[in-house]
DNA sequence: CCATTTTTGCAACTGAATTGCGTATTATAA
DNA sequence: TTATAATACGCAATTCAGTTGCAAAAATGG
C-alpha cells in the first residue's frame, strides 16, 4: 500500500499540484508494478472525466513522473520513471517487452545495448522486444 | 528512373493488380531512397484521394511491398521491403534511424543485436535510433 | 470483347485526442 | 485563516486520423 504522504511528496517533487485525481492515478501506478495504457486507467477510474485523464497523463509525462512507451498498435502505455527524472531531464535507456500473450508491456532492467553506426551520431534509442513474457512462459 | 515494366513486375510478384495509383506510389518509393509517411505521399499526390492512399499503403504493407515503421509521434512511415518479403513472410530485423534534424527515418543495413532476457522468449524486436543522420552530420 | 473480381472515389462515420471556457480547487502570502 | 492568484477540472464542442459502405470504374483472364 502506498501512503498518501509519499504520493504527495512525489507530486510536489515534480512541481505538480496535489489534486485528488492525480493522487489516485499515481497511487495506482505505484501499486501496480507494470505499465498502464489510457484504456487501463479509463477502466479503473470510470467515474472520472476522460479529458482530465488525458491531461493528467500528459502532465505526468512532461514532468518526469511517467514515460510514454509508444506501441505499434498506436496506443501508448505509460510507465513510472526513475526518481531522477524531471521535466528537463528524462533518461530512459532500458528496454521494453511486449508480451504476445497477455499484452502487457513491461520495463526491463536491462539497458539497450550500445549500437554504433558509422557516420551517424546516435543520441537515443528505443528498443521494444516482443514474445512471451516471464509470467506467461512459466 | 524506374521503368514501368519493373514496377509492374513488382506489383504482380506480390499479387497486386496494376493500377495507375499503385504504379505512381511504388515508383515514388523506388525513386526516393528513403521511407515515406502518409503525409509525404499526400503532399506528393495531392490530386488523389486520401482513402485510396490509405488503402494502397495497407495493401502494400499486407502484401510485403512495404513495411510499416511505427514512430513515437504516432505517424508511421513506410519503407520498401526486401525482395524476399511476401504477404506470408515479412522479415525485417534491421534497425531504423530517425534524424532529429531532417526528421527522415531511414532503414539501416545493420541488424538489431540479439538480446537475451532471462526467463523471456524473445521473438521479435524493433529498434529505433535517434540522433543526427549521416547526411546532416556531414 | 465479355464476365468476374478488384479497386476507386465520394460521403458519411468512428474513435482518439484536443481545445475553449466557466467553475472549482489548490497554493501562496498577507 | 483568509484573500488572491494560479492552476486544474468538467463539460461540450471540435479536430484529426483513419475506416466503412456503396455505386461506378477499371483490371484480369478467358
Amino acid at each position: 500500500m502506498v501512503s498518501y504522504s509519499k504520493v504527495k511528496k512525489i507530486l510536489k517533487a515534480h512541481k505538480l499540484r496535489v489534486t485528488d485525481g492525480r493522487v489516485d492515478i499515481l497511487s495506482y501506478f505505484l501499486s501496480q508494478n507494470r505499465t498502464l495504457s489510457f484504456k487501463d486507467l479509463e477502466d479503473k477510474f470510470d467515474e472520472s472525466d476522460r479529458v482530465t485523464l488525458y491531461r493528467t497523463l500528459n502532465s505526468f509525462t512532461e514532468n518526469g513522473v511517467l514515460h510514454k512507451i509508444p506501441d505499434d498498435s498506436g496506443f501508448a502505455t505509460y510507465g513510472l520513471c526513475h526518481d531522477t527524472c524531471s521535466s528537463d531531464d528524462h533518461v530512459h535507456d532500458h528496454m521494453h517487452f511486449k508480451c504476445d500473450e497477455c499484452g502487457i508491456i513491461e520495463c526491463l532492467e536491462q539497458n539497450i545495448p550500445t549500437v554504433n553506426v558509422p557516420g551517424y551520431q546516435v543520441k537515443e534509442a528505443t528498443l521494444v522486444l516482443k514474445g512471451i513474457c516471464k509470467t506467461c512462459a512459466a
